[in-house]
DNA sequence: AGGGTATATATCCTGCACGGTATATTGCCC
DNA sequence: GGGCAATATACCGTGCAGGATATATACCCT
Protein backbone atom coordinates (compact mmCIF):
# COMPACT_ATOMS: atom_id res chain seq x y z
CA UNK A 1 0.00 0.00 0.00
CA UNK A 2 1.41 3.39 -0.81
CA UNK A 3 2.67 5.55 2.01
CA UNK A 4 0.50 8.89 3.02
CA UNK A 5 3.36 10.98 1.13
CA UNK A 6 3.25 9.27 -2.07
CA UNK A 7 -0.63 9.36 -2.20
CA UNK A 8 -0.44 12.99 -1.84
CA UNK A 9 1.81 13.08 -4.67
CA UNK A 10 -0.47 13.30 -7.53
CA UNK A 11 -2.55 16.60 -7.98
CA UNK A 12 -5.73 14.73 -8.99
CA UNK A 13 -6.02 13.34 -5.72
CA UNK A 14 -5.26 16.70 -3.90
CA UNK A 15 -7.79 17.70 -5.62
CA UNK A 16 -10.51 15.46 -4.26
CA UNK A 17 -9.45 15.94 -0.88
CA UNK A 18 -9.83 19.94 -1.43
CA UNK A 19 -13.08 18.94 -2.71
CA UNK A 20 -14.33 16.73 -0.23
CA UNK A 21 -13.03 19.28 2.36
CA UNK A 22 -16.21 21.02 1.51
CA UNK A 23 -18.18 18.02 2.45
CA UNK A 24 -19.18 14.42 1.12
CA UNK A 25 -19.67 13.57 -2.78
CA UNK A 26 -20.41 10.89 -5.00
CA UNK A 27 -18.14 9.77 -7.37
CA UNK A 28 -20.14 11.55 -10.22
CA UNK A 29 -19.93 14.83 -8.52
CA UNK A 30 -16.05 14.37 -8.69
CA UNK A 31 -15.91 12.82 -12.32
CA UNK A 32 -17.60 16.02 -13.33
CA UNK A 33 -15.17 18.65 -11.29
CA UNK A 34 -11.80 16.79 -12.48
CA UNK A 35 -11.47 16.44 -16.21
CA UNK A 36 -10.86 12.90 -15.80
CA UNK A 37 -12.43 9.66 -16.52
CA UNK A 38 -14.71 8.07 -13.94
CA UNK A 39 -12.54 4.82 -13.93
CA UNK A 40 -9.82 6.73 -13.45
CA UNK A 41 -11.59 9.03 -10.44
CA UNK A 42 -12.42 5.62 -8.45
CA UNK A 43 -9.05 4.28 -9.12
CA UNK A 44 -7.84 7.33 -6.97
CA UNK A 45 -10.42 7.06 -4.42
CA UNK A 46 -9.53 3.58 -4.35
CA UNK A 47 -5.89 4.78 -3.31
CA UNK A 48 -7.07 7.25 -1.18
CA UNK A 49 -9.45 5.26 0.57
CA UNK A 50 -6.68 2.29 0.91
CA UNK A 51 -4.28 5.14 2.72
CA UNK A 52 -7.36 6.09 5.22
CA UNK A 53 -7.67 9.57 3.56
CA UNK A 54 -11.60 8.97 2.97
CA UNK A 55 -14.23 7.23 3.38
CA UNK A 56 -17.26 5.77 1.91
CA UNK A 57 -21.40 5.67 2.82
CA UNK A 58 -23.38 3.74 0.33
CA UNK A 59 -26.78 5.14 -0.72
CA UNK A 60 -27.87 2.84 -3.29
CA UNK A 61 -25.93 2.81 -6.75
CA UNK A 62 -23.84 5.89 -5.15
CA UNK A 63 -21.35 6.21 -2.92
CA UNK A 64 -20.79 9.24 -0.59
CA UNK A 65 -17.06 9.77 -0.46
CA UNK A 66 -15.95 11.96 3.32
CA UNK A 67 -12.68 13.20 4.09
CA UNK A 68 -11.14 11.86 7.17
CA UNK A 69 -8.10 13.89 8.81
CA UNK A 70 -6.45 11.16 10.61
CA UNK A 71 -3.37 10.69 7.53
CA UNK A 72 -3.16 14.60 7.40
CA UNK A 73 -1.96 14.37 11.20
CA UNK A 74 0.48 12.64 10.10
CA UNK A 75 2.22 14.76 8.07
CA UNK A 76 1.31 17.18 10.20
CA UNK A 77 3.34 14.75 13.17
CA UNK A 78 6.22 14.97 10.47
CA UNK A 79 5.96 18.22 10.15
CA UNK A 80 6.42 18.57 13.54
CA UNK A 81 10.29 18.66 14.35
CA UNK A 82 10.93 20.75 11.10
CA UNK A 83 8.27 23.08 12.31
CA UNK A 84 10.80 24.03 15.14
CA UNK A 85 13.47 24.89 12.78
CA UNK A 86 11.47 28.30 11.66
CA UNK A 87 9.10 28.93 15.01
CA UNK A 88 12.30 29.76 16.59
CA UNK A 89 12.51 32.31 13.63
CA UNK A 90 14.82 35.04 14.94
CA UNK A 91 17.82 32.72 16.13
CA UNK A 92 17.50 30.83 12.60
CA UNK A 93 17.49 33.87 10.46
CA UNK A 94 20.88 34.82 12.39
CA UNK A 95 22.48 31.37 12.15
CA UNK A 96 21.35 31.64 8.27
CA UNK A 97 22.54 35.24 7.16
CA UNK A 98 25.45 34.20 9.69
CA UNK A 99 26.68 30.78 7.10
CA UNK A 100 25.28 32.27 3.65
CA UNK A 101 28.33 32.36 1.20
CA UNK A 102 29.19 35.10 -1.28
CA UNK A 103 26.90 34.25 -4.15
CA UNK A 104 24.26 33.22 -2.02
CA UNK A 105 24.43 36.73 -0.75
CA UNK A 106 24.49 38.71 -4.19
CA UNK A 107 21.36 36.66 -4.70
CA UNK A 108 19.46 38.15 -1.93
CA UNK A 109 19.92 41.35 -3.87
CA UNK A 110 17.79 42.80 -6.82
CA UNK A 111 21.17 41.95 -8.81
CA UNK A 112 23.08 43.12 -11.94
CA UNK B 1 10.51 20.43 -12.17
CA UNK B 2 8.85 18.17 -9.39
CA UNK B 3 6.26 19.60 -7.14
CA UNK B 4 6.99 20.19 -3.20
CA UNK B 5 4.81 16.79 -2.69
CA UNK B 6 6.54 14.88 -5.36
CA UNK B 7 10.05 15.81 -3.73
CA UNK B 8 8.37 13.85 -0.58
CA UNK B 9 6.70 11.33 -2.04
CA UNK B 10 10.85 9.59 -2.40
CA UNK B 11 12.17 7.64 1.33
CA UNK B 12 15.03 8.35 0.62
CA UNK B 13 15.22 11.92 0.42
CA UNK B 14 12.95 12.46 2.66
CA UNK B 15 15.88 10.58 5.00
CA UNK B 16 18.35 12.87 3.36
CA UNK B 17 16.27 15.41 4.88
CA UNK B 18 16.00 13.67 8.73
CA UNK B 19 20.03 13.92 8.62
CA UNK B 20 20.49 17.45 6.91
CA UNK B 21 17.46 18.46 10.16
CA UNK B 22 20.78 18.13 12.18
CA UNK B 23 23.05 20.12 10.27
CA UNK B 24 25.16 21.05 7.52
CA UNK B 25 26.62 17.33 5.87
CA UNK B 26 28.82 16.41 2.50
CA UNK B 27 27.59 14.51 0.31
CA UNK B 28 29.85 11.75 1.16
CA UNK B 29 28.49 11.49 4.53
CA UNK B 30 24.82 11.01 3.28
CA UNK B 31 26.38 8.31 1.08
CA UNK B 32 27.28 6.14 3.97
CA UNK B 33 24.42 6.78 6.27
CA UNK B 34 21.72 5.96 3.71
CA UNK B 35 22.71 2.63 1.56
CA UNK B 36 22.56 3.60 -1.97
CA UNK B 37 25.37 4.60 -4.58
CA UNK B 38 27.37 8.73 -4.71
CA UNK B 39 25.69 9.09 -8.47
CA UNK B 40 21.87 8.06 -6.97
CA UNK B 41 22.52 10.43 -3.66
CA UNK B 42 23.63 12.80 -5.82
CA UNK B 43 20.86 12.68 -8.12
CA UNK B 44 18.45 13.17 -5.33
CA UNK B 45 20.26 16.05 -3.97
CA UNK B 46 19.77 17.66 -7.09
CA UNK B 47 16.19 17.58 -7.15
CA UNK B 48 15.98 18.96 -3.01
CA UNK B 49 18.15 21.59 -4.90
CA UNK B 50 15.81 22.21 -7.87
CA UNK B 51 12.95 21.85 -5.45
CA UNK B 52 14.80 24.66 -2.87
CA UNK B 53 15.33 21.96 -0.11
CA UNK B 54 18.57 22.45 0.49
CA UNK B 55 21.64 24.46 -0.56
CA UNK B 56 25.05 24.13 -1.42
CA UNK B 57 27.95 25.72 0.29
CA UNK B 58 31.57 24.95 -1.78
CA UNK B 59 34.30 23.78 0.38
CA UNK B 60 37.37 22.66 -2.21
CA UNK B 61 36.32 19.36 -3.63
CA UNK B 62 33.52 18.67 -0.48
CA UNK B 63 30.04 19.92 -0.77
CA UNK B 64 28.15 20.85 2.16
CA UNK B 65 24.19 20.49 1.93
CA UNK B 66 21.93 22.40 4.34
CA UNK B 67 18.41 22.65 5.12
CA UNK B 68 15.92 25.14 3.60
CA UNK B 69 12.70 25.23 5.26
CA UNK B 70 10.63 27.52 2.61
CA UNK B 71 9.26 24.42 0.81
CA UNK B 72 8.50 22.86 4.19
CA UNK B 73 6.71 25.97 5.81
CA UNK B 74 4.59 25.41 1.89
CA UNK B 75 3.64 21.97 3.37
CA UNK B 76 2.49 23.06 6.08
CA UNK B 77 0.51 26.28 4.76
CA UNK B 78 -1.31 23.48 2.56
CA UNK B 79 -2.34 21.50 5.36
CA UNK B 80 -3.55 24.49 7.16
CA UNK B 81 -7.63 24.48 6.17
CA UNK B 82 -7.48 20.98 6.57
CA UNK B 83 -5.79 21.40 10.41
CA UNK B 84 -9.05 23.20 11.18
CA UNK B 85 -11.10 20.42 10.25
CA UNK B 86 -9.17 18.43 13.91
CA UNK B 87 -8.64 21.49 15.49
CA UNK B 88 -12.06 22.35 16.48
CA UNK B 89 -11.95 18.70 17.76
CA UNK B 90 -15.25 18.32 19.71
CA UNK B 91 -17.43 19.12 16.89
CA UNK B 92 -15.38 17.37 14.22
CA UNK B 93 -16.18 14.07 17.13
CA UNK B 94 -19.27 14.69 17.29
CA UNK B 95 -20.14 15.15 13.74
CA UNK B 96 -17.91 11.67 12.65
CA UNK B 97 -19.76 9.43 15.52
CA UNK B 98 -23.18 10.54 14.56
CA UNK B 99 -22.48 9.59 10.89
CA UNK B 100 -20.32 6.54 11.39
CA UNK B 101 -21.79 3.21 9.69
CA UNK B 102 -22.12 -0.17 11.97
CA UNK B 103 -18.71 -1.56 10.55
CA UNK B 104 -16.93 1.38 11.23
CA UNK B 105 -17.98 1.01 14.68
CA UNK B 106 -17.38 -2.60 15.33
CA UNK B 107 -14.11 -1.26 13.78
CA UNK B 108 -13.05 1.15 17.09
CA UNK B 109 -13.79 -2.35 19.30
CA UNK B 110 -10.67 -4.37 19.70
CA UNK B 111 -12.62 -6.97 18.11
CA UNK B 112 -12.30 -10.67 17.49
C1' DA C 1 -37.47 -10.07 -14.76
C1' DG C 2 -35.46 -6.43 -17.54
C1' DG C 3 -33.48 -1.98 -18.47
C1' DG C 4 -31.08 1.87 -16.85
C1' DT C 5 -27.87 4.17 -13.67
C1' DA C 6 -23.80 4.52 -10.73
C1' DT C 7 -19.54 2.69 -9.64
C1' DA C 8 -15.93 -0.74 -9.55
C1' DT C 9 -12.67 -3.86 -11.84
C1' DA C 10 -9.87 -5.88 -15.77
C1' DT C 11 -6.79 -5.15 -19.29
C1' DC C 12 -3.66 -2.81 -22.04
C1' DC C 13 -0.39 0.99 -23.16
C1' DT C 14 2.99 4.46 -22.26
C1' DG C 15 6.00 7.49 -19.88
C1' DC C 16 8.92 8.34 -16.45
C1' DA C 17 11.28 7.87 -11.97
C1' DC C 18 14.89 5.54 -9.70
C1' DG C 19 18.75 2.60 -9.53
C1' DG C 20 23.18 1.05 -11.36
C1' DT C 21 27.74 1.41 -14.06
C1' DA C 22 30.78 4.19 -16.54
C1' DT C 23 32.76 8.63 -17.24
C1' DA C 24 33.39 13.69 -16.89
C1' DT C 25 34.51 17.57 -13.90
C1' DT C 26 36.72 20.19 -10.41
C1' DG C 27 40.06 21.23 -7.11
C1' DC C 28 43.61 19.70 -3.97
C1' DC C 29 48.56 18.58 -3.16
C1' DC C 30 53.34 17.05 -4.26
C1' DG D 1 51.54 19.22 -14.41
C1' DG D 2 50.18 14.58 -12.65
C1' DG D 3 47.55 11.98 -9.68
C1' DC D 4 44.10 11.44 -6.26
C1' DA D 5 39.66 12.70 -3.93
C1' DA D 6 34.92 14.27 -4.05
C1' DT D 7 31.06 15.02 -6.65
C1' DA D 8 28.34 15.52 -10.81
C1' DT D 9 26.58 13.92 -15.27
C1' DA D 10 25.50 10.47 -19.15
C1' DC D 11 23.48 6.52 -20.34
C1' DC D 12 20.92 2.42 -19.98
C1' DG D 13 17.50 -0.93 -17.99
C1' DT D 14 13.32 -1.92 -15.51
C1' DG D 15 9.21 -1.50 -12.83
C1' DC D 16 5.31 0.71 -11.87
C1' DA D 17 1.84 4.48 -11.76
C1' DG D 18 -1.72 6.61 -14.11
C1' DG D 19 -4.71 7.04 -18.18
C1' DA D 20 -8.09 5.07 -21.50
C1' DT D 21 -11.47 1.57 -23.15
C1' DA D 22 -14.17 -2.33 -22.25
C1' DT D 23 -16.71 -4.96 -19.06
C1' DA D 24 -18.51 -6.62 -14.59
C1' DT D 25 -21.28 -5.63 -10.52
C1' DA D 26 -24.90 -3.78 -7.75
C1' DC D 27 -29.09 -1.49 -7.08
C1' DC D 28 -33.32 0.85 -8.33
C1' DC D 29 -37.66 1.04 -10.72
C1' DT D 30 -41.58 -0.42 -13.56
Amino acid sequence: MATTFEVLAEPRRREILDILRTGERPVGDLVERLTLTQPAVSKHLKVLREAGFVEVRQDAQRRWYRLRTEPLREIDDWLAPYRRLWNDSLDALERHLGTMSDDEMSDDETAR
